[in-house]
DNA sequence: TGGTCTTGGATTGGATCCAATCATGGAGTA
DNA sequence: TACTCCATGATTGGATCCAATCCAAGACCA
């Protein structure tokens, strides 16, 4: 019970922001699938908290639509049927051509390479984990010069919400399919380039209902056979 | 333990969900203007609870973008600027024609005629208050046969966070605007009635940018006089 | 034998107590 | 007079304890 053997969890942030962030990692790197019950103590004891900054905690996740709260039961990881996972990918194909917009103008040259190296990395590498984070940290960079009060916010999350589903569906892309992702990914980058603000929101806009549309044909991907 | 996997029907009461409600609803009426201290302590007699679920409640009105959160220092009632406010009216500007686009199909008869009411009872006061609130009730009748995961209710956050900035700036609309409004609405109805969701959703699109760009034009609305 | 009731354990929800942190104001000094 | 430093009170953050609720297994009875 002595504090001197249990190193005190790091200092920076409080508890719960900690203990938030911790299990939406969980949930992005398919530690914790989807449906996996979360049991208050052992959350608590995993962070080494107590169990009332692990409740506030979930309270936040609850709110981003990443865990399910059912009073007096429990707490679930969300689980998203096909419909669910599509109207969460209509949402994005509103929103992030408008965050891109916002985003566009204030991107660096340096940016701008990095963007390229990203969309590249993505047409050379097999390892469908590596081409998900890869893609992620792509359109993430595109996004991250937006100065915006809730809009760059609210894309991170709708796109916590279908990462689980991500890798199931991205193995499923045929050569084809994949090709074309490059060619938009690339067409963005040249769009930016070129300041085609218009050009790079349609360009996202349209590879978004692309994916969509993907999505749309392997509804296996949802089957809740666990 | 596979029962684990799925959630129990949910069953509404606890004490953080009154909490959240009442403050939001605070919010919403006036009674707490945006840049209000919330005291834990305060809340927690008021409601006659303690302070851990209030502390619950605030974290889930943080993540609605209702209130910020200072680690160590307290809770304020989230106050926006001119710029933020247009950047809400941007983004719902995109949703909800989709939202709208959800719900139409599933509109019945008594919802139209209600609606109809609701139009022309707008038209008909002049008290602000009234007016807010029956524009209010108006939209979300329409939304209300939408069955989304989460896009209603993001509608909804979208609502609450410009609310109490809405009386200040209706206030400011001169007859002209009123009548367009007016018009707009009515014409809502119309394009509904007739099964036309694509010119529903471009109505309500135009009449959420108008109001947008008659917000710009009194940016008096948002100065920190208070 | 089948259904209902009860009882125990497990888990969540809430209250109280203690620790950590921050703002405020006053004393002391150059 | 103005600036620094420190002490004190107020407020938030976290831990522990207790109450309420739910689920499941087994007892009881028709």
């Amino acid at each position: 019970m002595t504090s001197d053997l249990q190193a005190p969890a790091s200092r920076d942030g409080n508890a719960a922001m900690r203990v938030a962030s911790g299990i939406r990692d969980a949930i992005a790197h398919g530690d914790l699938a989807p449906g996996s019950r979360l049991r208050q103590e052992e959350i608590a004891e995993r962070f080494g908290a107590s169990r009332v900054p692990v409740r506030e905690a979930l309270k936040s996740l609850e709110a981003e639509g990443l865990v399910t709260l059912v009073p007096n039961a429990g707490a679930w990881v969300s689980r998203l049927t096909l419909a669910e996972c599509e109207e969460v990918y209509q949402t994005r194909e509103r929103l992030e051509p408008l965050l891109l917009a916002h985003s566009a103008p204030h991107l660096s040259e340096a940016d701008l390479d990095r963007l390229e190296e990203l969309a590249a990395a993505m047409s050379s590498t097999d390892d469908v984990g590596e081409f998900v984070r890869v893609d992620r940290e792509f359109h993430m960079l595109s996004y991250s010069r937006a100065e915006t009060l809730m809009l760059g916010d609210l894309v991170e999350r709708l796109w916590n919400l279908t990462q689980p589903y991500r890798r199931a569906y991205t193995v499923l892309a045929d050569a084809d399919t994949r090709r074309i992702m490059h060619d938009e990914h690339h067409l963005m980058v040249v769009a930016l380039r070129e300041g085609d603000v218009e050009g790079a929101a349609r360009t996202i806009e349209g590879h978004i209902r692309r994916t969509r549309r993907l999505l749309s044909r392997h509804p296996e991907v949802f089957t809740t056979s666990g």
